[in-house]
DNA sequence: GTCTATAGTTCGATAGAC
DNA sequence: GTCTATCGAACTATAGAC
């Protein structure tokens, strides 16, 4: 299971259609994207769209569901080799949380999108998140309940979604840290970014620890 | 200049329509808006909508050039107050950057759902931003860059965007913390709120610092 | 499983009376 | 400045042939 193929590649209608469907509703978000458009990208009648998923709704949660298990199967890989008791456990976790939406299997800048809509948007996307992502979520904080033993639920629990929040955004935003220094045009590497991202985040959330022991 | 009347309140149709506008595009994004759903919020017909704003395209930017206006002004207002050579001038310009849009005159969750769409979404999106944040942006930029003068431009570039992605997620977000904490319920009052993601954000930034650096 | 054709609805925008 | 009425296009979804 979880296997999956190379976007656009020759593959059966379903999955032509959900790496379609992928592509289109990053670029135009849930409303903004047709049926229309997704089948022609994905070069089949609209009808064969209904056939497999039945409606808008449907293929919608059926883009989230197929990427959201590849990308949290990989971070849960990651984080049981993760040795919890080790002094940099902590930066070790987050590249776990943050590699596989990333790289490759990620689905992309496209899934990128996607998922940024998700994080910021309405009751519907709530849900889906509720449903793809809490799970692997809690993995992940008692991951770092486990290496912070000292930090409370609250702070872990906060850490854990302004990580994510930093996430997405940095993914969205490409351009823009670099528009904002003028000039200094893209030397980001990818894994330096994820660098980044682990770094700011690990000193938000010891400082979230500190800030909270201060004033105890 | 820079007066606005509370929302829903007895207005000329120009301001009643934003109100209006604001709520929908804020409830179901610029594709889910329906030109109908304003003009029905509004209580006036929707060729008025047209009469005032042409399309929705110019209204959606109409929204968001009021709301800016009132953010950014109140911003750099407070930052104008700040000591830049305090010792705890990161923490204040943070708060500068972050309580206008989490205050009154803020627009409320509506604007700040609005706000995060435009962080994570397309070239419109992007484009609007650059118009009418990036301004306001420098001058923060600037003012961290004065507060911690051995810190590169590159840092503080990132540090200012990732403290931009970490206050709207985590406005987006409300409730998730909570849940993800197992129960815990909602004794995050709002300026908490924002304590918490001053905190986080500089410590954030300080360890990008920190970071960088080590590594010189 | 895939196609064509179309029903039924909703949308953004315009025309014109007042 | 505000209204009613409506056009033409785009949309989601379904029916039915193959």
């Amino acid at each position: 299971m979880g296997e999956l193929k190379q976007p656009d590649s020759q593959s059966t209608g379903r999955d032509r259609i959900l790496d379609a469907a992928e592509r289109v509703f990053a670029d135009d978000g849930f409303s903004g994207a047709g049926m229309k458009a997704i089948a022609a990208r994905a070069g089949v009648a609209q009808g064969l769209l209904h056939y497999h998923f039945t409606n808008k709704e449907t293929l919608y949660a059926a883009v989230i569901e197929r990427r959201s298990g590849i990308i949290n199967a990989d971070r849960l890989a990651r984080l049981g080799a993760v040795d919890l008791t080790a002094a940099n456990a902590v930066p070790q976790i987050l590249r776990a949380l943050m590699e596989p939406p990333l790289g490759p299997g990620g689905g992309g800048r496209a899934y990128a999108r996607i998922l940024a809509g998700l994080t910021v948007g309405d009751a519907r996307d709530a849900e889906l998140v509720r449903l793809h992502y809490d799970p692997t979520a809690a993995q992940f904080i008692d991951a770092l309940q486990t290496a912070l033993p000292h930090a409370s639920r609250h702070a872990i629990s906060w850490g854990y979604n302004l990580a994510i929040g930093t996430l997405v955004t940095a993914v969205s935003q490409s351009g823009r840290p670099e528009r904002l220094a003028n000039g200094d045009p893209g030397k980001t590497r990818p894994d330096a970014v994820v660098t980044t991202l682990v770094t700011y985040v690990e000193g938000g959330i010891r400082a979230l620890i500190a800030s909270e022991q201060q004033h105890r």
